[in-house]
DNA sequence: GGCTAATATTTGTCTAGTTGTATAGTTCAT
DNA sequence: ATGAACTATACAACTAGACAAATATTAGCC
């Protein structure tokens, strides 16, 4: 899917990085070799992205001197994106759920281990999806042993809330204990519930919520559409 | 007869090769042509085998210079203290940085807003790449003020350590005061030094690091190869 | 200080090699 | 007939290395 050539890439970064007054009128580029080397590409292809921009009268080339910028691109969009910022501290405290499913089933082996259970034993499972200003930002699943929470479906359908439900069922305060976050490509069930092209990249989060006693109470699941959703990581 | 078609076996003989580490991690095999030539077929099956095992994340190919040897994931812990030489140690590997870039420019304005600076204040940038075992995981560009750390490049050229570099000019610790992780997908760019397939899932990630008295010291942006590295979020 | 000569940098150009992609044709089994 | 596997050829994009030409920097000398 390679579509944009490198040298159109990096020329596009250096004209930000002039329209953004990194550099200024007059001033000296770094040395062709010195860019090579930033991008990690060969001389030649650093070349050819300064090519296109003196064609654009962007730069300008002295042979034994240097590269020296010209003048500062007009029309240079300016992009900002509205991003929903979620704080990874607090799972499951989302303005905005739909429920997806509510189903009872055996554990698999990686529910089991994160909740100190037995592969088997019963847990509750809530699938859902998460959203901001009716725009779907996350698809969840989280897991809830069964047997210490058994009428735990019941306040979750009427609430949509994991954190009020689980007040219901007598845990006033959990906390996250782990989590682990990384990029991947949306499959196309991801894709469709998220409303996304199917490989876009998201943010496949999984953490576990304890009580205050340590005691796992929640395993959590989520992938995030990465183009809407920044998370913001708690300082302690 | 043969029913397995010429580019399987083809592909099946090198990653044996791979596994019996005849080619090793990193290594260039032979050019296409040369593949081509002493199994007697055509370039482009040798491809159709490459493609396959690109498609597995066996190897890598980059236009022009060759086709390389792939690896694995990494482990790489976010919390209040983040060291990169302990991260990646403490996951069993060699950790490593490659210098891309040092320079002293004006801050953009979130570069500025971040360090408490006015737009055009200079600053010292940092860019870098980030290796586990050799291969790389991470690009990023560390920010720091250059008027509160004037011979911060100096240390930086020498030890390749932002933790040291800061000790040398009088920051005995620092603590991480913000990270935003979003996803991605990767630029051409990126793609190239991070060696991934453009618009390939990337974790990019925001922080912002300050001394003791709650001063930023460092604003930070690192783009994490999505399929080689998972962010473990530590409380404390 | 000011000049020149030597040296190091930096851009310009050239040749060659390698992977990516597109098009067209051949062989062969079902 | 049709499609899959393979061959053949050509060109684009990028890498690699070398060398020349213009400029910048430095050292020595007056």
């Amino acid at each position: 899917m390679s579509k944009t050539p490198i040298w159109k890439s990096i020329a596009l970064r250096l004209t930000s990085d002039i329209a953004e007054e990194r550099y200024q009128t007059g001033d000296r580029l770094p040395t062709e070799a010195q860019l090579a080397a930033t991008y990690g590409v060969n001389r030649h292809t650093v070349r050819r992205a300064l090519a296109d921009m003196s064609e654009q009268g962007l730069v300008h080339a002295r042979r034994g001197a240097g590269v020296f910028v010209a003048t500062r691109p007009t029309d240079y969009p300016i992009g900002k994106r509205v991003r929903y910022h979620k704080n990874i501290s607090a799972s499951g405290k989302i303005p905005g759920k739909k429920i997806l499913a509510l189903t009872t089933r055996a554990a698999d082996a990686a529910e089991a281990e994160a909740l100190g259970l037995s592969k088997g034993d019963t847990v509750h499972v809530y699938d859902g999806l998460s959203l901001a200003d009716g725009q779907p930002i996350g698809l969840f699943q989280s897991v809830f042993p069964a047997e210490r929470f058994p009428d735990l479906l019941q306040t979750l359908t009427d609430t949509q809330s994991v954190t009020k439900a689980l007040q219901a069922c007598g845990i006033a305060d959990y906390v996250r204990v782990s989590t682990r976050v990384t990029a991947r490509g949306a499959t196309a069930t991801q894709a469709l519930h998220l409303q996304l092209p199917e490989g876009a990249p998201v943010l496949f989060s999984v953490g576990v919520n304890a009580d205050p006693d340590g005691n796992p109470v929640e395993y959590g699941r989520t992938v995030f559409a990465g183009e809407r959703v920044t998370l913001t990581l708690n300082e302690g």
